[in-house]
DNA sequence: GCCAGCTGTAAAATCGTTTTAATTAGACCC
DNA sequence: GGGTCTAATTAAAACGATTTTACAGCTGGC
């Protein structure tokens, strides 16, 4: 039996002197069907069948001056919000006939550098980022930007002219979470985030302290990345603060949050009320159902990924600012068993 | 205020000049320093920061000989198993240097088919892919091996000698939920899947008749990729079959089946038991804990990431077949309140 | 002083496609 | 029948890097 050796990939030349046509010929009745009689169309798509030839994309790119190519960066695609924000995107991408790079930054900011450099180096004709705030990472996209791509930041509320943003307004996101609080009793509320200098988190703590004002302390837990596998810790900090709420800064915060009190015999709302932040599929599946900040990352990515394929098309597009009001919804972990 | 134009992106050329050497001087000081002077190289590389270059990848690629890019195809990102998978391996190839190509196959096969063709057209030097038993995927994987690229199963047992594979043996994953359902008395079983031809979801519903036998009914419940957000609708075919128990060929679906349930006012796992399966991070959260068979998808994907690279590095490299046994977890929604 | 051997750099070829400019072949009109 | 136009195709240049090949400048041994 012979192992049959891996053929190169046939190329754009083979391809030609099977329909019989020039290279130029190929590309046209791939490209720009419209200058090719129908006839050699035919017969150059034939010999395309035939050969199984797959255009060598590095080739098309470095000629071709249209670059039909994204990236999506994302934080964390492990966080719900995140991926239905990508994918959300990826699809608007997708039917417009845009190939979309999706990129996970892993939590890592250096990470996501790192990231902006690779879509750099593929030449993208446009970035859908989260995570701007990120040390260094609004700086390198900048960069990005300057070297002629579109950016269009998500998650990153900003009155920068030169380009389009889509958010929430995480600050009223805080702040009907404190109103929430006290309507529903707690006066001793601490806000749990992670020990990461991301803007959002900040607003929705900004939001807090606003809406609370003096009617209620507010106490900080910042944990580490490293130590939010381990759900007691956070809970700790709340139980040593004597807090009776929690208001985590995402919803997978939360659940370990919940975990971690459950695991020290505190009971959820009846001790201490916890309120997420996302509102993702698992927060009504709770043992014990989660207060959440509702806010639509497919709502956010569809919005974000038109207006950057508008951008990449349009030379002369006019930049815009879009900020979605989030909504608080009530569940169990604040209210008790209703 | 002038607005600054976007200056294009400079070249390896532009490089040169200001670092007073030529382009392929510039070109080894990145590539190969040991054949360049290290005065040379330090004046380059700050030639380098001073422009901002970044190379053009699609140049680079399409001249260099060795291809330091990988593909990762995955079914759904959204699925939680999926991405710990697909990140565990992105963590692997970015360790050893490869930039990974994260693809999200949205759980529509042809998709699936359009990002092996995407990635062929990249040339990447290996994918690692999981769905191959979906149609059309393993005949294009396929067609990508033949052109000589590595390819690496995940989630398909094979003995193909023609590739490396990793797979959790899933006919196992399926006997041990039966041997469980019938110690805890069950005798009316519904298994729910997808309406999909996957390999693995098939062999999980083998090895439940296989280990259940003829002591107990299996009714198999396939519910519609465009039905699946609507969790009535499994929990109603379970409810009209019958059932005291249904095994969800993941835990997803199983959480939607749960919910469903309750929704119906049927007790969990007092009128009927539910079993998922991966063993999801939320599974042990839910209002009730659900038993699943976990699976490590992290294991998976670095296995996989592991012999990927070693095939794309190593020109004679002996291809293996690692199979994992997955391990039941059993929870309160079989087990009851203990 | 000559030549072999070695280093570091430069010049030129190359990758596979798209684009531009040039060419050919008909068609049409007066 | 000559000239103009248009449509279809081809030949060749271009894209921006890497790789190969050639060359210049030293070193050191005899």
């Amino acid at each position: 039996m012979t192992i049959d050796r891996p053929s190169p990939a046939p190329g754009i030349k083979e391809v030609a002197k099977r329909a019989g046509v020039s290279p130029g010929t190929v590309s046209n009745a791939l490209n720009r069907p419209e200058r090719v009689a129908d006839a050699t169309r035919e017969r150059v798509l034939a010999a395309i069948r035939e050969t199984g030839f797959v255009p060598n994309a590095s080739a098309s790119r470095l000629r071709a001056l249209d670059n039909r190519a994204i990236g999506i960066l994302v934080i964390d695609v492990g966080n719900l919000f995140h991926t239905s924000l990508a994918r959300a995107a990826q699809r608007v991408a997708d039917d417009r006939g845009f190939q979309a790079m999706l990129c996970d930054g892993d939590r890592e900011p250096e990470r996501m550098c790192r990231l902006i450099e690779f879509l750099e180096s593929q030449r993208v004709a446009g970035v859908l980022a989260t995570g701007s705030s990120l040390p260094g990472v609004g700086e390198r996209l900048d960069a990005l930007r300057r070297r002629g791509a579109a950016v269009v930041l998500v998650d990153a509320p900003t009155t920068d002219p030169g380009r389009c943003s889509v958010a929430m307004d995480d600050v009223h996101g805080g702040e009907i979470v404190g109103e929430h609080l006290l309507e529903v009793g707690r006066r001793r509320i601490s806000y749990v985030e992670i020990e990461y200098e991301f803007a959002p988190f900040e607003d929705r703590l900004r939001g807090l302290r606003h809406a609370v004002g003096d009617r209620a302390d507010i106490n900080v837990v910042r944990v580490p990345v490293s130590e939010l596998e381990d759900e007691r810790v956070a809970a700790d900090a709340v139980i040593a603060a004597g807090s009776d709420a929690v208001f985590c800064m995402n919803d997978h915060v939360a659940f370990s949050v919940l975990r971690g009190l459950q695991e020290r015999g505190i009971r959820v709302p009846d001790d201490v009320a916890v309120v997420g932040y996302d509102d993702n599929e698992f927060a009504s599946m709770m043992a014990t159902p989660l207060t959440s900040v509702r806010q639509s990352a497919q709502l956010l990515g569809e919005t974000a990924a038109r207006l950057l394929l508008e951008e990449c098309a349009d030379e002369d597009h006019v930049h815009q600012h879009i900020t979605y009001q989030p909504r608080l919804v009530a569940r169990a972990s604040t209210l008790g068993h209703s």
